[in-house]
DNA sequence: CGGGACTTTGAGCAAATTCAACCATTGTGG
DNA sequence: CCACAATGGTTGAATTTGCTCAAAGTCCCG
């Protein structure tokens, strides 16, 4: 039984030299405890486009993002997707504690994952309540930015949705200590489309007058220059809670 | 020290004939563990469109809903604003565990809620495991149905908008055994519109158009009589995961 | 170098919004 | 108790934004 040795002989750990695990949920652990999460874990290669589960599918996995881009999505029966999210390195994908999965996942670009039986995580989430406070932790952020995002469904143009998308992403890419200013988008424009509500070309229309107008460069189609910042994020609608800079409306 | 006491002497915990207990996360605790969380909380009675917080605020408390309807909301700087959900008894207000509320919550009719203070709530938190597990069963079930809401805002017609809200709203009230033909819409028509991503006239003429088409009876403007609701149901747009009956497109 | 997938651009169209008027209900003060 | 103002809801006409359909351009990979 490998598995029982590797839980009981330390110092073999792949979970202590993860290079994400600062930015993961598995950082609410100690090493003792990270053994545990060890023994159940089965890391994961993802092809582009590769499903790793589609919605309705039985909750038998939950994952970690360890390399790579990930989007989650919902269907309608015509057809119709809407991404409802993007998932970079260190982030938790399955979080929606149910039988069978809400939403299907898909890798954008070749990822690799770590894979958590979800019966096993979730009796470990009994035995150390500190990852289940941190998950809950997560949950409440993916609340927030979930409500973030119903805003921009709901209430913005298509120009301030583009604008909000390049911002979020510098953003993310700030809080990683990554360059803000050259940003990668690994998605395709049907991506990114089905994200922000809008139809490829009116993306594509969009990124081009945004161009036009200064505010970014398009090196190539997969990577955005963010040439003014101040106008992209004037362009995003401040959202009441998260003031930029000094000015706050009203 | 009447808290002391309180906490003490069992037997006067109005807590323990909370009428919305079973639906809300207080059901997790036990006649003991509710005397600890009876010693923290305070009633309160709101007027309609009373607010309760304001984004940016202290998070200085969390609640639960016992009576009435909430909504939660956040806005843009020119006055936009976007409902990401209507809260009813048994509901908790407040799940996002940040320094400052990141969205607004205001009665829409006469309510009555529960008020903990957020750092003795947590502390309790840390002390019952099995409660803040049933919190993060709340995300997680506040997160699909952001996520559904999501799919509504990015990719559903108005008419589907309308017929999703009023399935959902017919589901919840079957949920708590009330007749889910009739169906009361405290809200206005602003807010409907604000929580669909839609203006005040397309609401009204949307919810025209479901009642010549006979779907629909609207006895007056804050009731709906739901007529046909698989007609309701088919035009919702049946989302991948939960297929309404028997049918499920491919 | 050629083919396919993805992206961009253009023209016309449709759904929902904006602007405007009207109607219904309610509550208030004369 | 009634008149009337105020609020909220409905309906109509014109406008606008983003979508659909179509074609051309670009990039990547074999």
């Amino acid at each position: 039984m490998p598995e029982v040795r590797k839980a009981l002989v330390r110092g073999f750990n792949p979970c202590e030299a993860c290079t994400v695990r600062h930015l993961s949920v598995c950082d609410a652990l100690d090493a003792h405890e990270l053994d545990r999460l060890n023994a159940m874990v089965t890391q994961n290669r993802v092809a582009p486009h590769q499903m790793i589960f589609s919605e309705g599918d039985p909750a038998a996995h939950l994952f970690n993002v360890i390399e790579g881009t990930i989007k989650i999505y919902k269907l309608l029966a015509d057809g119709r997707r809407q991404i409802t999210g993007f998932l970079f390195p260190g982030d938790f994908l399955g979080i929606a504690l149910h039988d069978r999965y809400t939403y299907s996942a898909e890798a954008v670009n070749a990822a690799r994952l770590c894979r958590f039986p979800r019966t096993k995580f979730e009796s470990l989430l009994r035995e150390f309540p500190k990852l289940e406070n941190r998950l809950l932790q997560t949950a409440s952020n993916e609340l927030a930015a979930a409500q973030d995002q119903m805003m921009l469904l709901g209430r913005k143009s298509a120009a301030e949705r583009v604008a909000s998308f390049l911002v979020t992403l510098a953003a993310r890419a700030r809080q990683r200590r990554q360059p803000n200013r050259l940003i990668a988008l690994p998605m395709s424009r049907a991506d990114i489309g089905d994200y922000l509500g809008l139809t490829i070309e009116t993306v594509s229309r969009t990124f081009t007058r945004l161009r036009t107008s200064g505010a970014i460069e398009l090196p190539d189609s997969h990577h955005v220059d963010i040439v003014d910042r101040d106008a992209l994020e004037d362009l995003a609608g401040l959202d009441y809670d998260e003031p930029p800079a000094a000015v706050r409306a009203l």
